[in-house]
DNA sequence: CTTGACCCTGTAGTAAGGTACGGACCCTAC
DNA sequence: GTAGGGTCCGTACCTTACTACAGGGTCAAG
């Protein structure tokens, strides 16, 4: 079977070196056999684990939810369903998000609008609204 | 003219105490005199000041960009439009984030429907997404 | 056999925005 | 006069996801 060092699976996952040694002491990914000399020897899975890694980083999971991801992947006794749920509450979560910027955003339109944007600071109804006192 | 310890001026605003120790640090809050004994003696416009800044901190201004609007509602110069810029920046960022997370709920939309839920995670289609090879 | 690219470990630093702690004063009320 | 809060300072710690050293050892080419 033939081994990979880190450097290559670094490059065929386009991520640095120091990200799988990283991921490694996080337990992302499985500590390696290492040769004599103490270089790590991957196999090829572990530039697919790598690259799970960075997809699902980009769809918002944090490591730590990968990490359970994973580890939900390989347990025997769970469901697609299992799995499932989890993308369902990501969803959730990231659409929590959004909402929370729409809010600032429309706050901040709200003001915008109130400033023709000429005349000094003094009567910037942006910054008078930031100044005002607690209504709630 | 009455003058309010740290503490109250905390409760008042809303924060903690090292907060606002947090805030002197970093150059938001002044540094306020000082009673014989070392206790800080603020002014009651400290109060609206830490206000402010988590007025602004509820509209997705980052303390570094507080600190602006801050020292540019000071300067004479700075006009009710350099202020209404800085929103207008700030409603454009927040709309790129709203737009970045749209598009990870959608690709997780389509992997989640493609899931029946049911079944061991081997045929699952989310994992599989997130194994599959690159497709630049 | 030397050069350069690679690999090893361990530690420290980055951003942001605080929070927590220890040990020492201070202030007010009973 | 003492108990309880409040405040002081400095430093360390938290989270997340890396990134950057320093100071070594290893490997392959020429």
């Amino acid at each position: 079977m033939e081994t990979l060092t880190i450097g290559k699976v670094a490059r065929l996952a386009q991520v640095g070196v120091e990200t799988i040694r990283f991921y490694e002491r996080e337990g992302l990914v499985a500590k390696p056999p290492r040769t004599p000399s103490g270089y790590r020897q991957y196999p090829k899975e572990t530039v697919s684990r790598i690259r799970f890694i960075r997809r699902a980083k980009e769809l918002g999971f944090s490591l730590k939810e990968i990490k359970e991801l994973l580890a939900l992947r390989v347990d025997p006794e769970t469901t697609c369903g299992d799995i499932r749920r989890r993308a369902q509450a990501k969803i959730q979560s990231i659409e929590e998000k959004i909402a929370a910027l729409e809010k600032m955003k429309k706050a901040l339109e709200k003001l915008a609008a109130r400033c023709r944007g000429k005349g000094p600071t003094s009567q910037c109804p942006i910054l008078e609204a930031l100044e005002e006192e607690e209504s709630p």
